[in-house]
DNA sequence: GCACACTAATACAGATATGTATCTGAATTC
DNA sequence: GAATTCAGATACATATCTGTATTAGTGTGC
């Protein structure tokens, strides 16, 4: 196994990743301020000294954490849009990017773990914020478009929707985490496809 | 001012209501991990020996908090749906009950820090989904009532939708206290309105 | 009013965090 | 291949928190 000795620069780089992968995992298991910088470092393989001299502290970290993880949402939901498929296959898609991008992985506790250091710290809210309005554009875009399309007058703004989907969506994701047996999976998209098809459609 | 001097009990019970009043605050305001007994002790005006001495740990009163609270909104919830009164004020005196019991305060934001205390450690989890279901009932049931006066046949079990009702209030709430200016309490109640019409009556 | 009981303060031991300052070894440059 | 530079390890000084063990002081019952 030709094991490649790698550049200073590609050596930061993969020690930067690393480090947030477990940033990603421990933060998402117990919280922010319960994870030590020593922790997220131990479990990358490295000491606070690296983690020092890549991240000026765990709130930079953890912000880029969640640019990333944005970032994808964005791209991926940007994508269907941008596809012009017809309806049908649109929902379709939604579907199965809601799935893979909320189930399953660290990347929703991330983001619930967020609301609260928002709702604590101004400093944080407002870094904050500014993703979640980018968010809210972008499923208040897509709200407006689908609307159209089944020729369905919004009574309210689609932005101020797309603020109740990210709340439903989040808070639901929450029961069907923390009760699979009380709401399981399937429950959880029935009642998801119902509340979206009466607000949305009907 | 004649102040009264105070039996063994009555004292005890004194500080017991002020720990849990500094707890709900500084729980509130920095978290379940950020918070320090510390800090709950000297905020109600006491030492660490009087927490510990009326409480086992942390923990325990955080879960004594949440208890309280939820059997507060239980009860406010019953006696609505006890009153009997017809369907508008109904519909009012539950608004009224939302706006009061969701806004201003610090349950809020108790509910948000123990969702995530659930989502981490297991024990806790257990005793926090025992109050969220019923929790759940409660508001299923009134659900269904709602909805057989308004004879419409809901698409999904009223207590899946009590689900979505938790996560919607709840996330709604979390926008409009990060966020006000994006969202105001008016565009959030219009919102939640629109909502909750189009699933349970229209 | 005296002895007892209980509430809350104080003192202590142990654990764990943070951030900086310094050091080492490997990559880069000439 | 020697000098330099930079990533990351180690060591250190400083806080802070928890939980227990002990102590002081004030209601209670005799």
């Amino acid at each position: 196994m030709p094991r490649k000795r790698l550049t200073r620069e590609e050596s930061r780089d993969q020690t930067r990743e690393r480090l947030l992968e477990s940033g990603a995992t421990i933060i998402a298991k117990k919280g922010l301020t319960g994870s030590s910088v020593e922790d997220i470092a131990a479990h990358a393989g490295y000491t606070r000294g690296a983690f020092y001299s890549n991240f000026g502290s765990k709130t930079d970290l953890f912000i880029e954490l969640l640019k990333r993880d944005h970032h994808d949402i964005q791209q991926g939901l940007q994508a269907i849009l941008d596809a012009g498929l017809p309806k049908k296959d649109m929902q379709a898609q939604l579907s199965a990017f809601y799935l893979q991008a909320y189930c399953g992985d660290t990347s929703f506790a991330l983001w619930a773990e967020a609301r609260l250091c928002a709702l604590r710290d101004p400093k944080f809210r407002t870094r904050l914020n500014a993703l979640l309005l980018e968010k809210r554009d972008t499923i208040g875009y897509f709200i407006e478009q689908f609307c159209k399309v089944m020729e369905k007058t919004l009574p309210v703004p689609g932005q101020d929707l797309a603020f109740g989907t990210m709340a439903l969506i989040d808070g639901v994701r929450f029961f069907n985490a923390c009760m699979p047996k009380e709401l399981p999976e399937e429950n959880a998209q029935a009642m998801l496809a119902a509340i979206f098809s009466a607000t949305f459609f009907d």
